[in-house]
DNA sequence: GTAAGATAGTCAACGTGGTTGTCCAAATCG
DNA sequence: CGATTTGGACAACCACGTTGACTATCTTAC
């Protein structure tokens, strides 16, 4: 195992990866309660980017966010209260609730993901555009991407 | 304002920020909980880092990682109850109780900081150690690093 | 020296996001 | 058909955060 260099203590890489995340979901969440969505919490829009396009239930929710269905459904409860996701019948399975994307909710994933692309431009502006795309490369080489299943409509280039 | 690139939405970047951040603290807190520290939460880490070698309050512990004082109190209760700090008076300030990490805080901090130079080195061995390095270069220079006030004994190579 | 203000800590109430255990209704399988 | 699996809901609980109110102490100004 080679030894580390004191001058890049580890604990540094997480608070640097932590602070990374916290700027860009602070900045986007700013940007979105200035475009009328100022009660969409951070967690929200991974629930809705989770729910997809076509729906989905509670419990498949809560696997691929990788939490109990039980957290799942609270989680839903809340975003229906807010008017972000709308609860169904399945016509096949009466036990199952279909969870839909409202109006409402599938304009907050829109502005999101232009705010988001937003901030993306920003940091190739400032690192450039090569060290942004790098910096995806290498973290999807190392993380465990598989701890969020929000591959629904393929969601990295593919 | 450059236009986003299709292939590389800018709701990918956040993702894998977090997921690198999720992977390095999964594997850190799964290997202290081998080493004895099975407790020990995520949290726990940035606390006992913020605690520093000399102690602090619970006030100045909720400035550094930017919460409200009650929090900060609360979440030295909690650790306290562990075993990984303890409170005592200040002579000089009767008001002030201070925090100071126990033996047991001491030794998992100690821990906490080889496993995850450990982890680094992983990276390093995987990417390149230019490419980790270039990887905290730039989260240090676009993230808000200031979120947490860690600087506590100059934490990156100062 | 004392009155007024700032500061440290605590308590209470509450919100959010998570857990486990239990239970029922509906679907599926033998 | 009966037995089992599955989806959803309910309850109790925990961790972590918030705000507001309150006490005790230190500091500052007169």
């Amino acid at each position: 195992m080679a030894s580390a260099d004191p001058a890049r203590p580890g604990f540094a890489l997480p608070l640097l990866l932590l602070a990374g995340f916290r700027t860009l979901i602070d900045d986007l969440h700013a940007e979105l309660a200035r475009q009328g969505h100022p009660e969409l919490r951070p967690l929200h829009g991974f629930v809705l980017q989770a729910v997809g396009p076509d729906g989905t239930t509670a419990t498949e929710l809560g696997q691929r966010l990788g939490v109990s269905k039980q957290a799942a459904g609270k989680t839903v409860d809340r975003l229906v209260a807010l008017g972000y996701l709308e609860r169904g019948d399945d016509p096949h399975d009466a036990r199952r609730k279909l969870v839909r994307a409202t109006a409402r909710g599938r304009d907050g994933l829109a502005r999101s993901a232009v705010v988001l692309d937003a901030l993306r431009n920003r940091w190739a502006t400032t690192l450039g555009a090569e060290r942004v795309t790098a910096m995806e490369d290498d973290l999807l080489a190392v993380a465990a991407t598989d701890i969020f299943r929000l591959d629904v409509p393929g969601w990295f280039g593919g």
